[in-house]
DNA sequence: AAACAACGCAACCGCTTCTGA
DNA sequence: GTCAGAAGCGGTTGCGTTGTT
């Protein structure tokens, strides 16, 4: 029993790939596919451990691997996608085709995280560069600590396991967003989707193919939201009928559902049709919303 | 020109989740 | 229901490159 040592005790190699191994995996995975790590560097005579060979092939090897500067499109729908999901890299990287979740966490801990939070960031790496290299990264004078965070809350879909919870309205589209993910995963189509008009070409760069872009099903989302909050007369939420939330009353609870209302009558949200993703990521953007 | 610091990114590590027996 | 192996994921590390003094 236990856990199978890895590369670095069975004499694999390690380190940076030569084009060699690479040309190795690319042809070897184009006979045979993919998966399998386990046992596919034994069977393409690669002397790797399969998770380096998996590592290689999805970050770097994938033929469908985009390349190059990130977009502002793309810079904006992973710093509003962040917002939303957190540091689910996965997530985020699974709507930005062609982009892989290694780019874009690294892409925010060097660039947007710091942009967004208007510092410089107190992330891992500097962190953790700092402590293995036995440097200070603090060349210069004393820099306050950082404000408390004001963001927006994160969705954290590994949350444990719940059957009965009261929920404030932030902790609810969290729910609702989870319950996305997972519907994701068990039916094995994607539900969260930028819609197709989602301005995400970039010329020079490759456009997006709209053949595989399908539309968020934000009637999930919308009749999600409505089953959850279903306001009574007496003022106080009722259960949502297939769900399992419960919703405080309206006392604690500041989001009487007119808000949802109000936006849906705005006419971003038309059943069967596309949605306004930007006008859903200003509602949820808004303080409004989740204070 | 040299030394040092900061940055960017590929790769690794270890934990969690999934899947099938 | 349980277990072990496989796969996936996010955090962390190491090193080459670039910028600054």
């Amino acid at each position: 029993m236990g856990r199978k040592p890895c590369c670095s005790k069975e004499g694999l190699k390690r380190g940076a790939w030569t084009a060699h191994e690479d040309k190795i995996l690319v042809s070897y995975i184009e006979t045979h596919g993919e998966g399998k790590w386990r046992s596919l560097p034994k069977r393409a005579g690669l002397n790797r451990c399969g998770k380096s060979c998996r590592l290689r092939w999805l970050n770097y090897l994938r033929p469908d691997i985009k390349r190059g500067n990130i977009s502002e499109e793309e810079e904006d729908l992973i710093i509003r996608l962040h917002k939303l999901l957190g540091n689910r890299w996965s997530l985020i990287a699974g709507r930005l085709p062609g982009r892989t979740d290694n780019e874009i966490k690294n892409y925010w801990n060097t660039t947007l995280g710091k942009r967004v939070h208007g510092q410089p960031s107190l992330d891992s790496k500097a962190t953790s560069t700092a402590k293995s290299k036995g440097k200070t990264l603090m060349t210069g004078p004393p820099v306050a600590p950082p404000p408390p965070r004001t963001d927006t809350p994160v969705i954290r879909t590994k949350a444990v396991r719940c059957t009965r919870s009261f929920f404030a309205p932030a902790q609810l589209m969290s729910s609702l967003l989870d319950n996305l993910v997972q519907r994701e995963n068990s039916e094995k189509r994607t539900l969260f989707e930028i819609p197709q008009h989602e301005p995400l070409n970039d010329p020079g760069m490759g456009s997006m193919d709209s053949d595989k872009a399908c539309p968020l099903d934000w009637d999930f989302l919308l009749q999600d939201i409505c089953e959850g909050i279903q306001v009574g007369d007496n003022g106080t939420s009722e259960e949502g009928s297939n769900t399992n939330l419960e919703v405080c009353s309206n006392d604690s609870l500041p989001f009487d559902g007119t808000m949802l209302e109000n936006w849906l009558a705005s006419g971003c949200y038309q059943p069967d049709v596309t949605l306004d993703f930007q006008s859903l990521a200003s509602l949820l953007d808004s303080e409004e919303f989740w204070f």
